[in-house]
DNA sequence: CCAAAAGTGTTCCCTCTACACCCATGC
DNA sequence: GCATGGGTGTAGAGGGAACACTTTTGG
């Protein structure tokens, strides 16, 4: 399950089958292990393949083996989530035979999925919920240098609720994980907003301490 | 991966090994996945092989598949936790051809564990403290009915700290999901203390809420 | 009467929350 | 000059942490 952000909105890659069964629906992409590799490589290549990108935040979150959730006989779906950052406009080649195409689909229009992959999303959604409010994987999404602004749409999005600004950012800032690099946003028609940049030396301090976003 | 509390420790059902590879050591129980059921079902029929119980709390938490963890080729464990109490001397028999015996170990003396069942041993009990401080798990390791010092042992042994027993009192019974049972402890020789229930319909109703135990 | 655990309140501090206005910029 | 988002402070409430003594019971 592949989370990106371009700025704007967060979304999700989809795949559209071309194969039988669920010919023509959309489908979390995903592939088969290989002999020789762990499973988070095996995720990662996966991931590589779809995309181009290495070296993405990645994590396994459920393994899904109901009997019956592949009509041709038990798939075990070892589920993994990915996030990174949509710069404009990443050419997503549609791969390997059983896919004719990927698309970044907002998740908030997501269609109906093959399987038992709505299942699947949920669940991701749900422990990623979790996880942003104790680790820094905001980050993953936004690039290098970003906004405040930026920063909380991120957690509304994944939150699914709106935060009060003044709070986040006296929060954010407490941390004393973000690096205010005195430099400003361009090409905004509208005042120009401070530009930050996570301290992952900072971050790796703090660890340990349960924390609170 | 298997824990029981027997009202003063926390143990781990451990077996030791009947076959090579790691003949004679201690090893998590497991089994295979059979045909026809779930990843749940095939865990709960396990515990059930194992100890004779049934309708016990378990919960995924983790699948495992480096390619050499086992070392005559890939195994995937998909790994569950399962809480229960030891009620006195549940006879344990040595089951499968695997396995010569089954033994409650404590946790603190464990001794070292077959293929890398020490990782998941590890990651299972950090999910485990995650999970005691946000939903009411502690209750499934008690009899029906305990009182406030059993429970705040629980919590001391899973995370492995002390807790302030006023604290702890006053915010455990401010939830609201305890029902006191106006009876106390029996056959102790000291001061009897008050027993208490689980109320699993007041916890229903809080359910979805946050909650920090 | 001694040992052992049960039971009980208050204070302080810190964090969370709610809330509204002026500022800078581009067009 | 107007529209758009950037940026800022404070007061009140609630929750977490620290802390010590009296009570009950069995032996």
């Amino acid at each position: 399950m592949i989370f990106g952000f371009d700025g704007g909105e967060l979304k999700i890659l989809l795949i559209e089958r071309n194969e039988e069964p669920f010919k023509d629906w959309w489908a979390l992409p995903g592939n088969l292990v290989r002999a020789n590799e762990s499973l988070d490589q095996s995720a990662s290549r996966i991931l590589n393949e779809l995309t181009g990108l290495g070296d993405i935040y990645m994590e396994q979150y459920y393994t899904f083996g109901d009997p019956d959730r592949h009509p041709q006989g038990r798939v075990v779906s070892i589920a993994y989530y990915a996030l990174l950052r949509l710069g404009g406009d990443k050419a997503l080649k549609p791969i390997s035979t059983y896919a004719k195409q990927a698309h970044w689909v907002n998740v908030k229009d997501l269609p109906k999925l093959a399987f038992d992959h709505q299942q699947i999303f949920d669940k991701g959604l749900e422990k990623i919920k979790r996880r942003i409010k104790h680790q820094p994987i905001a980050f993953e999404l936004l690039p290098e240098k970003f906004t405040l602004t930026q920063l909380q749409n991120v957690y509304e999005l994944i939150l699914g609720k709106k935060l009060d600004k003044r709070n986040f950012r006296k929060k954010m800032l407490s941390f004393g994980v973000l690096r205010d690099l005195d430099e400003k946003q361009k090409g905004v028609s509208f005042r120009a907003a401070t530009l930050y940049r996570f301290d992952k030396r900072k971050y790796a301090k703090l660890f340990g301490k349960e924390i609170s976003f």
